[in-house]
DNA sequence: ACAGGAAGTGAGTAATTGCTCATGAGCAAG
DNA sequence: CTTGCTCATGAGCAATTACTCACTTCCTGT
């Protein structure tokens, strides 16, 4: 077997023996004769095939308090769909668990056989979830960025989440060939007159559902580290009362879209009417727990996938 | 935490702890310190979650297809040992991936220390796996030839295997210097009464293991080609019922050998104890599956190796 | 051709996990 | 109240898995 192509070969043995491993349940000592190798080369394999995410592993169980910290939250805050992963309380890390879970529900929304517009923003949780999704084969829907993917340098921001998508989900992808902030309301306007930018603020009009990150401000805000705003920028907008932001959108502490002249000058695809589509949010975490707040409160999101502990701060706050 | 309903709450802590194993990646230990139990309980719920099928594991890679079809094909036909290889779509080959498998299974047999006897059949899917042969110092093994060849003009056949695998693999050899038809029954005992052959059957009866290719009936059938059966003898088979054959022995749509004068001529060797011996046949494509699927119902051969789409045909057969 | 480096390997060992067993709690029937 | 049953539990131990280290192989760039 396995005597072709020579580049993927270590990934197909991988796949191989983690397949054995993972799911016919056989032990490295097995899989090892098998497939001819030493046990610790069978176990390096079957290492590598989980850190190369080829073996995806999912919770199919509605954890009873999960579930109702989801049902508090809907009804409290009207939100259409809710997914509360449980926490886990010694890690820090800001996607393990929402980036499964919403990996989960952008997939649900790929598998439909109703051509659909998905329309995806950008940041480190979106990236996340994003990197679990398998290779589908998706020809009936687009997919389309919410954010320009231009730093302030001009360069391609890393968070580069339509890209990965289009990666692993064989659909028609739209990216935002633009920075995420203009320097002016007249640039955005010279910017939104392309013809690549019209179809994607088009698009996202049409948009069934939109997956985004949910970012917090301050000296540390997402925002800031990767560039597309200076800090003195940031200084101002918590001074006028901002709260958080989603795909460039600043919003204040109850969630109205703030008035000034910053949102003006986001270059971002408006977000799809929540009315008619479902605006998801991926967040979890103590920094983001007053973004979320407003955003959830003032209905910036209807759609959100968080984790238990944050779910209980909104549900307390 | 988690104490509410009553009924699902074992469900639901093996939900939480299976997650934060499989998902978060947290040992028995740190789950047993984070949901107050001890380490075999949490043991418990995380080996529970699994056999509830609370946690699905998945293969996100091509391979993956494959190992699930051998293994269905594994359970299906009772088999002792399945091999799937990808398909190529775009190659109308009946040997590309089957003669690597082939090969590499072989040489898993002759890498064994302990002396083993292969029988080898005959076939153009045979001789393509064995020209994918190493050389190899086998002094340990014996490999005894199912059928002869000699055509019926007296000529040597030209898929004549064993002889190809004389020249890559160092180990004594036994071909059957035989057509693979005698003219008759009494005819047969007669050529078989040769000591050269009786040492070819005896160690027929003995062999670890055979490697057959699996050959369809009809008017264009590998028989005819090589000019082992004339047409008119072809046709008669298949209207006696005939399916397939394996070193010629004829055998019907449900995998039984023909009961028929047919087979009583065919000077092959016996095919070695499917209990006792594995007998895996070597074979792809359209035109075979007619003869595989006969062939794995009847248990005229208990291993494969085959590809993807002859392996989802026999699994929906 | 050869030094340097990345990547792979097997051995050995520490850590983790799986399994069996004896025990006791909870409960229904007698 | 006792008996007999099921089921969960923790202990102890065996099996399995993960990791480190020293060594080899195979490139790569002089």
């Amino acid at each position: 077997m396995a005597r072709r192509g020579e580049a993927n070969n270590r990934l197909d043995d991988a796949a191989r023996a983690g397949w054995l491993y993972y799911v016919a349940g056989r032990t490295q000592d097995e899989i090892a004769t098998v497939m001819g190798i030493s046990r610790q080369s069978a176990q390096r394999l079957v290492s590598l095939a989980m850190s190369e995410r080829l073996i995806k592993v999912r919770l199919d169980h509605p954890i009873a308090a999960c579930l109702e910290a989801a049902a508090g939250l809907r009804d409290r805050y009207g939100l259409k769909h809710v997914e509360v992963v449980p926490s886990d309380p010694g890690s820090t890390s800001t996607t393990v668990g929402i980036a499964e879970a919403g990996a989960a529900e952008i997939e649900r929304w790929l598998k439909s056989p109703e051509p659909q517009v998905l329309a995806i923003g950008t940041g480190r949780t979106l990236k996340a979830a994003v990197d679990q999704l398998p290779t589908m084969e998706c020809p009936q829907h687009r997919i389309v960025s919410l954010t320009g993917n231009i730093g302030l340098d001009g360069s391609a921001a890393y968070y580069n989440v339509i890209f990965s998508m289009a990666d692993a989900v064989k659909a028609r992808h739209f990216p935002m060939p633009l920075p995420v902030l203009a320097a002016s309301a007249e640039e955005r306007e010279v910017l939104h007159s392309q013809s690549l930018v019209q179809v994607a603020l088009k698009l996202g009009a049409e948009a069934n559902v939109a997956f985004v990150g949910v970012g917090e401000l301050g000296p540390d805000a997402p925002l800031c580290q990767d560039g597309f705003l200076a800090q003195d920028e940031m200084a101002d907008l918590t001074r006028a009362g901002a709260a958080g932001e989603i795909c460039g959108w600043m919003f204040d502490h109850d969630g109205a879209l703030l008035s000034g002249s910053f949102n003006e000058r986001v270059a971002s695809v408006p977000l799809p009417s929540r009315d008619k589509a479902s605006v998801i949010g991926l967040a979890k975490g103590r920094r983001k727990y007053e973004a979320l707040r407003a955003a959830v409160k003032g209905g910036i999101i209807n759609g959100l996938i968080t984790d238990e502990a944050t779910a209980s701060h909104l549900l307390n706050a």
